[in-house]
DNA sequence: CGAATGATTGACGAATATCAAGCTGCGTGG
DNA sequence: CCACGCAGCTTGATATTCGTCAATCATTCG
């Protein structure tokens, strides 16, 4: 039996290290839904899976980015700090996510898993030469980064332009958007990060934040569930306060 | 005598559209430096040039994104509104900037001309045929993507995390910087954009960008000059005043 | 020269930060 | 299994930065 076990499992194993990214869950969701199974068993030869537990760091903002990832699952937080420790989050990367766009020299962010993360990892010179190989791969990582851009923009407006309501509000339907693109249902919705994590994202405080989510709570427009979930109420009134319409 | 003339120009105009770009003076600094005399005939069979006066509309957000441009002199101005006219600056364009990266079916954003303009012009169904033709433009056109997303980073801390005066002089080290990749001095600097501009790049008001300005000066950090020069007085004082080191 | 547009300066107010104190929920160990 | 402790969240009182409103000044352009 033991024997058996040990064959079957050694024969699991071997078509793994073949081709493991054929069977990826998020591969449809990943820049991976591009390459076809033989373009993927190429991929898979240059990558490794990795876990990383909260507050772990995947990377440091002025290392040599040695290092690309694809999020296969759990939260990461990209942020940039100021020299006396304010701290600016610029994005939150979930399932499907590519970790590692701007291909210079030196990653120009830190990145911490916010839950429990498993991610692929890519030598990035390897990765690049893949690129050259692929040329669809390479495509679809401009077509990435070009909705990243799109993505900064509104958050710059956002930082700039926005009130406190306006932010929080703005934050809750993004993340109910990402929600709908992953398949799953608009509200309620999952934030798996802090307050304080919320506030570095949104360029507020926590107690700013915390204040506004009871406020929002008071009004009716959302209600807090237990397990960092939160129901949006009332969409279309919500759509209207994040942007002052 | 104007017969001669004639017929030099001529020439001279088939010859520009033969190949006008081999001869383009900001040729070195905009994508198109990746291309040889050949590769450039082909670009230039696409292009068209513009010119377009100081508060002229190039493009507009959420109009379906036909044209992509080069600038090839001049400043414009990227930004988004939101419905009640609030309005977040998102980036300053000058000579050898592409336009356009975000080729998604519609701008994400408008754009309008600072100050007098030159810029060429391309059909984006007809640029992209490019892209595939030319596989080292795309590489480069997703290396500037790159860059503009680490920028897009950097004005994210600066909107969420840094005080008016800390904002106000990392523009004008910004500024600078642009200036000295372009060959030109560090200082003094060329402020086109009015305060209003800078107010809605920065997240702030005109009358707090004008206050700063005029603090910046009292304590002598800056010199304002005729003609919306800046003289950067001390720029180690001015790097330390940017980030609160 | 005068009108208009943009820049500066001043007085005041409001939004959000800061400082401080409880509260809640969860994991741990007795 | 329950109580304890701790970290994160919430709430309150006050402070501060920056925005708002308004007036004056400067500069350009007809």
């Amino acid at each position: 039996m033991a024997a058996d076990e040990l064959r079957f499992a050694r024969k699991r194993l071997e078509s793994d290290i073949g081709n493991p990214c054929a069977a990826c869950s998020i591969r449809e969701m990943s820049i991976c839904a591009v390459l076809d199974n033989s373009e993927l068993s190429r991929m898979a030869s240059i990558a490794r899976t990795q876990s990383v537990s909260p507050r772990q760091t995947i990377i440091d903002e002025g290392e040599p980015a040695e290092l690309l990832f694809n999020i296969t699952g759990g939260a990461v937080k990209l942020y940039k700090l100021l020299p006396d420790g304010r701290r600016q989050i610029t994005g939150f990367l979930f399932q499907g996510d590519f970790l590692g766009i701007a291909l210079n020299a030196e990653y120009a962010y830190s990145a911490e898993a916010v839950s429990d993360v498993t991610l692929c990892r890519f030598p990035r010179v390897r990765f690049e030469a893949l690129l050259d190989e692929f040329p669809k791969l390479e495509k679809q990582l401009l077509e990435v980064a070009s909705n990243e851009l799109v993505q900064a923009q509104d958050q710059m407006l956002l930082l700039g332009r926005k009130t406190a309501r306006e932010k929080v509000v703005s934050f809750l339907l993004s993340v109910s958007e990402r929600a709908i693109q992953r398949g799953d249902a608009p509200s309620p919705i999952s934030l798996p990060m802090s307050r304080s994590d919320i506030a570095d994202y949104l360029g507020l405080t926590t107690e700013t934040v915390s204040r506004t989510f009871t406020n929002l709570k008071s009004s009716g427009a959302i209600r807090l569930l237990p397990g960092n979930m939160v129901e949006l109420t009332d969409s279309d009134t919500l759509r209207n306060l994040s942007d002052g319409s």
